[in-house]
Formats: C-alpha cells, sequence, structure tokens
DNA sequence: CGGTAAACGAGACGGTACGTCGTGTCTTTGA
DNA sequence: TCAAAGACACGACGTACCGTCTCGTTTACCG
C-alpha cells in the first residue's frame, strides 16, 4: 500500500539532465540516425557526463528507444465515420506516411537494434508496435459491429495482414509506401485471392 | 573472338582466401550472430590479413552479407501438387520454419544491418527477398492458370500480403511463427476480410 | 597564497600506469633500440590501453624521449681538483665513456628522432644536450678563475668545440670514442693549431 | 659490336627505371623529408613496380641515400689563395651555408637513418662525411707546407675538430649556423683556449 | 542544523575494433 | 627472363566508443 514516495536517502535524480539527454538523444537520432547516438555524443550534447546516462539507462540504444517513445506519436488515430473500411483505409495511409519521414527512419531502425537486444526488442514491441496497433483493432471491432467484416476473422493474424506489408516495405525498401499501395493492399484483404463463383460488388 | 574477362594485369586475388574469409564469417555469424562478424576476427579465423579483406569487402557487414548469401538457400520450393493453394500453404510453412532456426535470425540482422547500409540493402533485397519471393510467384502463376484464385490480383501486392505477416513476426516476435499462424494468414487473405451477402463455404 | 596547481576537474592521471609505460618504453628502447618502442608493444608490456599512452604523450618517439630522459644521468659531474683541465679532461672521458654504451646508442636515436620532431628536438636539446654541458661550463668557469683558459674565450663555441667531435663520432662512428681521442681533442683545442714563433710547454 | 655475349640472358634492367626512381626519391627527399621517402611512393611518382624498386635495393633507406649521394655535391671546394687558413674559413661558411639548406635537413636525416641500418652509415660515411673532408683535408695539408700551422698536429682530430661543431649544429639545432659562428669555431681552434705566459697577436 | 548518502561534472582507465598505411614477398601476365 | 601490376601476410598506426572507475562538488534528506 505504501503511499510513501520512499524518497530513497540521497541526492534525486536531475529531472533536468533526463530530459537534456532525452532531447540530446531525438535530435542525434533525427540528424545521425541510429548509429548517432552514442554515449559519449549525447553526453556531449546534453552538457552531462557518461556514468549519468548509464544511471539511468543500459546502454545507448535504450536511451534511443527512450528518446524515440517519448517524442513520438504511435496511435495515428481517425476520426469514426460511417464506414468503418474507409477509415481504416484513411489510418493506413496515415501509418504509410509517417513511415516515409525520419520518424519511419527511426522506426525502422529500432526494429533492427531489437534483433540484439532482447529488453528493447519487449519494449519497443509494447510500447509501440502493439500500441500502434490499438486504434486498428478498435476499426475492426467497429466493423465487426456494423457488420463490414465477417464475424470470424481473427483479429491478430488480421492486424498482421494489415500492418504487416506496410513494415515490410519500411525494412526492405522494395516498394513504394504510397496511398496507392495501402489502399491496394487493403482492397485485396477485403475481397480475398480466392476465385469464387457468383462475384459480388 | 576473345569475350575472355581480359585477366587484369598483376597477381589474381585468392580464390583459396575468398572461400576461408566466407567460411570464417559465416561460422561466426551462426555462433555469435552478426554482432560477432568482426574484421578482426574474421581474418584471425580465415588466416587472412585485415587489409586482405578489405579489398574484396567494404566493411565487415558485406563480408556477413555475402557468407549468408553464399550459403543460404533462398528458394525453398515445393513439389507442385494438383492444388496451388495446397503448394502455397505448403511453401510458407517451410519458410516459416527456417525463419525459425538460425537462419531466421541471420535474414533478421541482415534487414536490421540495411538499415544503415544502402547498398547492404540493395544486395540483401535483391538476392534474398525478391530471390526468395520467385517460388511464390510462380505457384501463384499456377493457380491462376488452375483458376483456383482471382485472375485481377496484383502479384507484387499479393506477396507482399502472404509473405510480410511471416517477416513481421520473425522482426517484432510478438506472435509465434508455427504453422497454425501461416495456415490462418493464407486462408484469411485467400477468403478475404469484408462481410458479404452470400456467403460461400 | 594557494600555490596549489588547483587539481583539474576529473579523475586523475593514474601514476602507476604512467611510471609503468615509462618502465616498458625504457626496456624497450634498451632492447630493440628507438625501433622497438612502439605504441602496441609498450602498451602489451607496461599492461596499459594504447588510448592512455597516447593521452599522455603525442607518439612513440615522445614516450621513448620521456623514459629516456626520465631515467638517464645528464650530468656526468667531476670532483673539482685544484686543475680545471684536468678536470674537464676526466669529464669528457665520462661522456665518451657513456656514449659507447647503450645509453649512447639511445643518444644517437634521440638526436635522430629529433630530426623529424620538432617538439622532441626541443625536449631534448633543453633536457639533454644543453643540460650535459652545463658540467663542462662549470669547469669552464673555474679554469677562467684560475686563469687556466684566456679570458677572451666564447663559452657557447667552446662548449660546441669540445663536446663536438664526441658527438659527430657517437653519430657518425668514423673513428674511436676512446680516452685517447678526447684527450687529443681536449690537447689541440686547447693549444691551438696555429703556428706561432715562440712554442711553449 | 653489340654482338657481345655479357648482355645476361633475358631482358635487361631498364636504366629508364633507375634513373626515375632516382629522380622521385630525390623529390620526395626535398619535398616531405626522409619520412616521406617510401617505396609506394617512389614506385607511385617514378611509375615503377615495387619490386623493380626492391631488386637494386635494400629497402627505402638505401633508396634515399642512393638518390642523396647521386645529387649531392659533397666536396664544395675552394680556390687556393696564398693563405690556406683564410681558405679554410671560407670553406667552412660554405659548408655551413649548405647546412642551412634543404640540403643540410638532408645530410641530418641520412645521419639519423644511420643510426639504424649500418650499411647505410658506413656508406654515407664513406661518400658523404669522409668525401667532403677531403676539401678540409687539402687544405690542411697546404697550411702546413706554408707554415701556417703546427707541424705536430693530428689531422683526423684537427678535422673532427673543425666540422664537428657544423654538424652538431645541425643536427642539435641549438645555435645559428651562421658566418660569425664558422669564423669563431676556426678562430678559436687556432688560437687555442689556454693562457699562455707570452701573448701574441 | 550538521551529517551523510547519493547524484552530479569531469575525465582517465582497460578494452575492442576500427580502417589505413607501409613493409617486403610472391604470383601472374605481357613485352 | 625481365618488368608492370597488384595481391598477399604482417604489423603498427592513431581514433572512436565502450562501460567502469575515481575524483571533488553539490544537493537534499534525516537524525
Amino acid at each position: 500500500m505504501s503511499s510513501e514516495k520512499s524518497r530513497s536517502r540521497g541526492r534525486p535524480r536531475d529531472e533536468n539532465a533526463r530530459q537534456a539527454v532525452l532531447r540530446a538523444a531525438k535530435e542525434l537520432l533525427d540528424e545521425h540516425g541510429l548509429g548517432g547516438v552514442t554515449i559519449e555524443a549525447v553526453a556531449a550534447r546534453a552538457g552531462v557526463s557518461k556514468p549519468t546516462i548509464y544511471r539511468s539507462w543500459k546502454n545507448s540504444y535504450a536511451v534511443a528507444m527512450a528518446a524515440f517513445l517519448e517524442t513520438t506519436e504511435t496511435q495515428l488515430p481517425v476520426k469514426a465515420s460511417g464506414s468503418a473500411v474507409a477509415d481504416l483505409r484513411k489510418h493506413l495511409r496515415k501509418v504509410a506516411e509517417v513511415f516515409t519521414t525520419r520518424t519511419g527512419r527511426s522506426v525502422a531502425a529500432m526494429i533492427a537494434a531489437s534483433q540484439s537486444e532482447t529488453e528493447l526488442a519487449k519494449a519497443f514491441r509494447n510500447h509501440f508496435i502493439l500500441a500502434s496497433r490499438e486504434e486498428g483493432r478498435k476499426i475492426l471491432q467497429r466493423a465487426l459491429t456494423q457488420k463490414e467484416m465477417r464475424s470470424d476473422i481473427d483479429f491478430d493474424v488480421t492486424l498482421d495482414l494489415i500492418y504487416a506489408p506496410l513494415y515490410f516495405r519500411l525494412l526492405v525498401g522494395h516498394g513504394n509506401l504510397d496511398n496507392a499501395f495501402t489502399d491496394s493492399v487493403l482492397e485485396h484483404a477485403l475481397i480475398g485471392l480466392a476465385e469464387r463463383p457468383q462475384k459480388k460488388r
């Protein structure tokens, strides 16, 4: 229950230092990419000592990740219109658009960094990937109640189906990330690939 | 007529050295991951000098990439049965299975490395990603001629739709990469998400 | 009054490391000559990292020079007897004797190194060459007061005249550096080369 | 006439190559000092391969030495006037003057290089140092016959006495190498340092 | 209100790896 | 059979960051 702040002995962490670090890390991330976020560079730019950084974060990736998560909008919500499918289309367009900016590069870099850092992987997964799918999940829910989608679909698989192609192109860069692409992905996913006797629509 | 490569002047590159380097790099990649493929370690294990490596490759990532591409099967072909859809299901299962092995970790690492190395990105894209989609493309083609799939689908989008979820889970690790998943992805993609008046099946 | 050096911020240099470096450098200098004093070898032998050495010295020559100066006696003093000329003879013999030892090789090497390193040249000049002439200068002074030498001689020129032949033979090696030589040099310098009407002595 | 068999089998050494090498080495020596005379640089500038150089010289110092000796005047003769002492003064002035030019730097560099290369030391000693003393020796001889100098002087010691101070200042740089200095050295050497009962002059 | 514990900056430390340079040798092709 | 071109093993270079460690100083709590 301990409602006490517990306020451990000694001098408290300097909030200014924390923010200076994160600001510096964000700038370096934007300017030079993940590889530019070295502890030394961050320390120098933030006017902070290296131990001060290591006191709060495990390594440079952790700092970069914290800076990224702290300053990046994950949800990209769309105002609900009558058509959930239309909302989803709009949402995916927004996601793709963000992916073409510097933020997209950072997302890719974070995923890359996650490969060798298990803890970061988890952090990024929970605080960015899964978080950013929430909006999609909501829209899917709406689509279901409005009977715009089949009731027996698996949400997790469906979310992968429509988000993964965007991440895939972000990471591999084998094709554009424009509206035409996101629309087409959604269209294919909705109609389905299989030939069927009586076409509709 | 001499279409010969003209055999440039001077001592030719030592093929033994080349192979020793790639073998050492592959071993290090498997044993310690991409981070373990340092030029110094490769040179030491291959019994080769550092300049010899730098003469042929730009940096450690390039060596690792070359070693990976040279020793990894990309196509994962399936014997054509009567049903193209069944073949596709089988193929995706194989891909997912490979992704759960050490090779999968390497694929992820390569994609990660590609983020900061444009040339590598291209090499990996062309020699692995696109190459490995060829089998899928062939099956898709077969599905079309056998009228198992709609004739108006976009191949590139379709390939992204069915492959991307696998890569996504490989990279983000937010869910399993088992048969149930690949089957489900394929099923959803085939049937389509949209509700439709007259249900089939 | 605090004439204190103000104790610059941060962790102070490790005195043990400094000494280990100089000791290692001195050993290498003695064992393999100046060419053997590589930063890598010094670091390895001293159990110190390369950056630690570079933090304190500009390059390998600077380390060798420091090690040499720190461990080499420069003055070679002689107890004053009644005759300043006799003292000078004794002193020059001592210098020549040292020049035939390992220390002599080092002196030569240092002069050689000084050719390409201006800063080192200055250091060596001030801390070895000029310092080692001080004993000669003192004796000269004594010779003057005792009227053993002409009062109108130029000290700097005189010092060059009697020391230079020793350095010359050290560096060029065209003749012995024994007592006969130093005595002869001194004798010639004292009496003078010129023929004169009435000979003395 | 060229039916001579001497023409040892195969392709003869290319005399042009030899000269190109020496010319390149001399240029590099003048431009960047001895440290600039690397085999690679010489080969590149001379348009010659490295093995071609190694076929004729042991290492870079040998090349530099050869280039230096081939292009440098050693004797610096003076026209004999009535006074040998005057001639000697003039000669020493010329030596000192040369020592203040680029050639002087090269002489110093060669002496420096000689410290670690025994063969070079010998070559330089014989072909430069001793050669350049020949003029002094001749003048000394003349001085003797003209009774300008004492008949019992030791030539080798005397030569060291008057040349060494010049080399000393060249190498250590603790004082000027001007006419005042050379004249003063000679004057001191001639008159002698010792006080004597009856002053002359 | 004075101790004391912990944070702070500065910066040196042992390490690891980097990518480059020059060495002297060796191997091929071409003249 | 030589020369050019250039690859080779070797070894050292000087630099960049890493993550850890002293330092001396500052801040805030607690007794």
